[in-house]
DNA sequence: GAGCGCGGATTCCTATAGGATTTGTGCATG
DNA sequence: CATGCACAAATCCTATAGGAATCCGCGCTC
């Protein structure tokens, strides 16, 4: 235990209420999203616990949790290891999930769009223009992270419990896929000109359109990913 | 421990490869499914593990895995309760939930059909025809079974993993919702025949029919469940 | 009678210990 | 050289102990 106040903030407001298991589990799930464990690394369990200074128990818990998530994979008696690297079969799946479920968000979220949310939108295009997109993952870490808070949105405004659960398994991967695709950020502009087309029809609250502009961004995200990346 | 033999079948064949917590699990979620727990109560770790006769370890573990599915929920050191039964909103938003997926997996496993997913399917209606529906639960529990086993079946036979985990996490709230919706078996012949009309669509290896026939059937379903418990 | 404070019991949460299993290494053998 | 085996280290898994928080019933006060 190095932190002393673990669930009380300052004058005695115990508005945390969290526990040590939350508190691995976010650390694990950013330490995912961020690449810092690569795809089919040994997650240890004692190791982490060292690594996070908490014993085995939260630990286990987290990683528990996280498994249901699709980041982490579990064999008994063996220990949990990163999911493995998409392959170019497991990327076209994803797609066409992505295909059945987010242009279904789009038109409902359209329909259902409350003026808070599309401020929120229009705010996670302008971070996706603005990011820096440099080479190193620190540097295009914004933009990565606007992107996936543009569709996490969507998914949040169409004001369906079970399809945002059904969307924020699917985002985990998608934000995976992002950082272990292979390539950088070569599409920027395009992406962003894809984006622009969704937001414009929320604007204009067409939900037929939103959901044929995010088909047509699914769609050639999938293109340019295939593209890219064509060895298996 | 009273079982003698945790993990290792007969003649020293550790085919079993299950710890205690998947056991937990297993029985926590039999439990669930069977309506064992009712919606609301509480599931106390430590009375979980007095129950089953382990240490509150691996139940800690169960329960974080359960808790991702929807089927319980948790909060920070007051711990786990059952989820709270449906309200009409949570319905029709898993309907809308089912309408968005269930056609897309119905149109993609006609097209990806194997023969003995057929079979499967064939067997689950046929199931369903000769499942007693008495008043019971232990009398419809295997109508409800083939029930559920045919909608999972459509959805492992798309052939898509990321499709099959967001149906896997609805078909628990569905069959959850079978149980405590209030109303029994009271529309089999109906459900039975929208059921034969999506296997004869498969049969003939009409996609587009498929998942017409699917979108029919759960549109029905909605109706008749909104008709059976009006009240709120 | 209603509201409030205060133990006691229950429950959650974390750490620790030790048994069981797997993994890695070195050495002997064919 | 390849193969198999023994042994040691690491890891997983479960049980247990005890601190911390919550819940519950009781008596007190107003």
């Amino acid at each position: 235990m190095s932190d002393p106040s673990p669930a009380v903030a300052r004058a005695g407001f115990p508005v945390s209420r969290q526990v040590l298991a939350d508190h691995v589990y976010e650390a694990l799930l950013e330490w995912l999203m961020d690449g810092r464990l690569e795809p089919g690394a040994a997650v240890s369990i004692d190791g982490m616990a060292r690594e996070l200074d908490v014993s085995p128990t939260p630990v286990r818990e987290a990683l528990a949790r996280l498994e249901h998530t699709g980041m982490v994979r579990r064999v008994a008696l063996k220990g949990y290891r990163v999911a493995p690297v998409f392959t170019r079969e497991d990327f076209a799946e994803l797609m066409e999930a992505r295909l059945s479920i987010e242009p279904v968000n789009a038109r409902l979220a359209c329909s259902r769009m409350t003026p808070e949310g599309l401020d929120a939108l229009k705010q996670a295009v302008e971070d996706l223009k603005t990011a820096p997109r440099g080479g190193t993952f620190a540097e295009y870490r914004s933009y990565l992270e606007a992107d996936e808070r543009f569709h996490q949105l969507i998914a949040a405004q169409a004001n369906n419990q079970f399809l945002l659960a059904a969307y924020n398994t699917l985002g985990g991967q998608i934000q995976r896929f992002r950082l272990f695709g292979g390539v950088g950020i070569t599409d920027a502009e395009q992406a962003i000109a894809e984006h622009q087309a969704v937001l414009d029809a929320m604007t204009s609250g067409d939900p037929g359109k939103a959901a044929e502009m995010m088909v047509d961004h699914v769609e050639k995200v999938r293109g340019r990913a295939m593209a890219d990346a064509p060895e298996e």
